[in-house]
DNA sequence: TTGTCATGCTACAAAAAATGTAGCAACCTG
DNA sequence: CAGGTTGCTACATTTTTTGTAGCATGACAA
């Protein structure tokens, strides 16, 4: 499953998950990531702007129209995240 | 989020997806993983259990009733991979 | 009761990945 | 040209993962 090798790495989901409300650039990014070190935030834009997932604009960094799909996917995980953390 | 402090952590998303045709032992669920090393399938086993997604029992791991929504939702994500793979 | 096998799991040194801090290079804007 | 913003790199330290060996327990057979 090639989408685990993707999605399967630390602060990869986040990533996409704050991007969703609105493009951010590197900077306010990385803030929105508990300060996630940029070496690593780099090597996460890189694999998702290869994946054509993430696309960096005037705007800063923004999902292409196929990370929107795949947010559209990930929020069924969400709304099981948040009934899940209620019941813990 | 603290979805993404479980999911987002290496091999997590896979174990699950590796569960989700049948219950796997172990060692065949070690096998199943590209033969990840026990040291981690332990731990990361141990917080799947830990946050009822996954069970032991005789049949060996197994999905909870949890587990089993939370796949539910994951296939969506799923199914967009499988699209993007056909894309690439 | 003793040997064999399956299974869940631990130990631990080596390798790989992530962190945290500093700062460079390119680009505006005044 | 001076000062600010931004994307990103360098690199030593720390954390995580890997890979191999093997222990402990329990079921079953001889």
């Amino acid at each position: 499953m090639a989408l685990l090798d993707l999605l399967g790495r630390r602060w990869q989901l986040r990533v996409i998950w704050e991007l969703s409300r609105k493009p951010l650039n590197f900077r306010d990014l990385r803030a929105a990531c508990s300060d996630i070190s940029p070496t690593i935030l780099n090597t996460r834009l890189t694999e998702l702007r290869e994946a054509d997932i993430v696309t960096l604009t005037d705007d800063g960094y923004t999902l292409t129209t196929e990370g929107k799909n795949l947010l559209a996917e990930f929020m069924g995980l969400h709304d099981w995240a948040e009934r899940w953390a209620k019941r813990r």
